[in-house]
DNA sequence: TTTTATTTTTAGACTAATCAAAATTTATTT
DNA sequence: AAATAAATTTTGATTAGTCTAAAAATAAAA
């Protein structure tokens, strides 16, 4: 049985290592986890002791199929409950992480197979991150940031690249949300900003950096 | 911000000093958490230092309202959590307890408000225990253990003063749960056993130490 | 009221997770 | 290739929670 740190150590080195598949090094890691790279190196020689992790000194660690699949049903019981305090208990998208962070600790595969059901088996999370299955499968579905997109393309958002609360609540204000339709009407290749318009109801001017990180896909 | 284990620990003084009103001592606190008197003495003077208990060396415990605001508290999550776990994911009474040991240490005011409110509200939890309000009340009402009616008596099912799951599982197989109607057909002062119409449905003989645990009021 | 038994506390030690500071290894410059 | 910089590990210590065994206080019995 892993502690609540282990768990939240594998889920780290999975966030770092999931799109590069690299070895991730200690500083990296303790970056992100605000702890100290003394702290990191004894916590990967607790996790390679485990098995749980490759790791090799002063070599940075990558995680080992056990490893991976525990991360990933962190993962997937964080993207559940989030799903469950937005659809059920009429959270916001912004309010739930911290909360699901957390719920993903609570050790019952039986209660997140429920959950799942009475869920209605969602495949992506409030923040349009895809829920893996509990065998450990991702959903992939094509996506690009807004900034990829054209002039006079039609567009439905999918997801966002970016999940600090001000920049969620800033979407929510422009009632930009998940499947939210946007039609770009301007790009103004001088500051990367673009006029949308939002649902088919008002124009927006928005800016380089929120552009891209909308993710979108053409309808 | 408490712990996990002083959480538990502010618990299990509330559950042994909720009937009488005594205090508890260090003997009676290591039996139920099933550590050693040493541990308990040394978490009695942090909860002490804390001002989330009253202790005296060698005369025992009791909580102070602080304290005592938080375990009611924490009973409430419980609470709430089986609620869910039972009305919306359809777990069997006896299958609720650990996984809400793990529930009730989450820890968001925001999210119990919301989750009491998509729970309708309830009063009571799966096995009948009453759920304390957001202020720590309790609602009281008329019980009493099934061997005090009498015979003729028609009674309903409003709790059990056993929660093992072997208890619940056997009142489950007998088609007894909360809100059963029972009608004394016989009571046989020899051995303290009954024989009583479940739900007007069959007769069943039940034994004296079901009797006991079964608490029921007249209808 | 002494003696004995029980309960409780203290003392000393262990594990998990953490840190700062020193030492070591690897990477980068010169 | 040597010197310097950066990253990483080791060392030694701290805190929370736990334990066993010894000491102290209280309760019960003779």
């Amino acid at each position: 049985m892993l502690s609540f740190t282990e768990e939240n150590y594998l889920k780290c080195i999975f966030k770092l290592t999931e799109k590069t598949n690299h070895r991730v090094s200690t500083n990296a890691i303790a970056k992100v986890t605000g702890s100290s790279a003394a702290s990191v190196t004894d916590m990967l020689k607790k996790l390679a002791e485990k098995e749980l992790v490759d790791y090799a000194r002063y070599k940075g660690v990558h995680l080992s199929p056990t490893g991976r699949h525990i991360a990933t049903q962190l993962v997937r019981k964080h993207r559940l409950w989030e799903v469950f305090l937005v659809d059920k208990l009429g959270f916001s998208w912004d309010e739930v992480h911290d909360i699901a962070e957390e719920l993903e600790h609570i050790k019952s595969d039986l209660l997140i197979e429920r959950m799942d059901q009475f869920l209605g088996l969602p495949k992506f999370d409030p923040h349009g991150d895809p829920i893996p299955t509990a065998s450990g499968k991702f959903t992939i579905r094509q996506q690009v940031p807004m900034n990829k997109a054209s002039q006079g393309q039609r567009l439905v958002v999918l997801g966002v690249q970016e999940h600090s609360k001000a920049f969620l609540r800033y979407l929510d204000n422009l009632s930009i949300h998940i499947g939210t339709q946007l039609v770009i009407q301007e790009k103004n290749s001088f500051d990367q900003s673009m006029k949308v318009l939002i649902d088919d109801k008002h124009s927006q001017l928005l800016g380089e950096h929120i552009c891209k990180k909308l993710l979108v896909n053409e309808i």
